[in-house]
DNA sequence: TCGATTACTGAACGCTGTGTTCACGAAGTT
DNA sequence: AACTTCGTGAACACAGCGTTCAGTAATCGA
């Protein structure tokens, strides 16, 4: 066992971080009732009917609140979308890092195929499907869900690289992307379903290669 | 040389083989210059702006037709775009099949790569966003050219199996998604930009594994 | 306690696009 | 001719967007 990655979703700072620190803000602060309302609000629209019902005046008025409100803090559906997508569905995923890259890989590929299989997958769909129109959800995406779990997964495999058990030329980029980009192509263009043996299959291709 | 694929992408039918058809329907035929004229607005709409710009109201107006003749021939938004956006990149694509199957998968894969960073590539991202929320544009997606790529790979693949160049247990679709996934992956999430040299590192960590 | 400052509200607005209805004329058939 | 289907323009109800406005609420520093 070499310890365990984490991998922390942070979402927009928490209000109670403002409030707490000494610079507060003259005025009326930031309500952090409204905040969690709309939140919610959204969270649920989103779960129930997708992206297509989350529009701004149904979360607003779930979450009984003022449509210019949300508006002030929320530039645009996208950023709504993926702030309740992180706050609600918050996912510490863990990479275990055994010793053994085969199994490590497995254990994290079938766990991100069960979260694909479900209600967040459907809803992840529908936010990389948005993103292709609203480049700000884009850039959110890529830092906040993308972009961590690719520097986990890079660290484990330069272990893997260290400890001999791969290749030291490998790209790891494209490597990487040779795991996982086939699970986003069949959430995104379902040609095939998510099969659960999936994961088992891909890595070991992957690590064997397809020459006899 | 083994012969080539070719994948032929055919949109809906043309009018010309349906008048020239024995059993013409009774009344008014179904104009040809008005499917031309929405088809090539579409497609301009498209290329300018994308799919927020390709609206119906938009296309009914550039193409000097009514509205209600547009939503008479296409469903939705997605009909229309898919329409046009296989009439004017008819992208007649063909698989060489060479003998050597990793130049010929760097050929093809090198091709998909070009028509991806250009703007067929954009708009191509735009409508499998749009997919996310439109079943009947996903469908047509799927039948009419993640398919059709895919027939013609895989019956490649095989021959180079029989050849004895790649190993018969392979799980083709799952080998598939390998090689061309990343290129779908990196255009609807561009955490790293579509390099020319992609396709060459993909196929030699695909064909060779990664285990040292 | 009193401004000053910022947050939130409700109602309304103009705009754009959707998808439909209607009555009418156009272009072919038998 | 009668018949059938196609295309048109105008209008419609509906929904969501993003914004404006006047007014109220909460918290600051003095």
């Amino acid at each position: 066992m070499y310890g365990t990655f984490t991998i922390e979703y942070r979402s927009t700072a928490r209000l109670s971080d403002v409030t707490s620190a000494i610079d507060r803000k003259p005025g009326r602060p930031r309500s952090e009732r409204v905040r969690q309302a709309v939140l919610s609000a959204a969270a649920e629209l989103l779960v129930e009917g997708g992206m297509a019902a989350m529009t701004m005046e149904a979360v607003a008025a779930r979450a009984g609140v003022s449509k210019v409100t949300v508006y002030k803090w929320w530039p645009s559906r996208g950023a709504v979308a993926i702030d309740a997508y992180f706050e609600h569905y918050r996912q510490t995923i863990t990479f275990p890092d055994t010793g053994d890259i085969a199994q490590d890989l497995q254990r994290q590929m079938s766990a991100l195929l069960r979260a694909f299989s479900g209600r967040a997958g459907a809803i992840m769909a529908e936010l990389i499907g948005q993103a292709q129109t609203d480049p700000a959800l884009s850039t959110t995406l890529l830092d906040r869900w993308i972009a961590p779990r690719r520097d986990a997964t890079r660290a484990v495999l330069r272990r893997a690289i260290e400890r001999g058990q791969l290749r030291a030329d490998l790209d790891l980029e494209a490597f990487m992307d040779q795991l996982y980009a086939p699970l986003y192509f069949r959430l995104l263009v379902p040609h095939r379903p998510l099969d659960p043996r999936l994961p088992r299959t891909l890595i070991r291709q992957a690590l064997d290669g397809a020459r006899p």
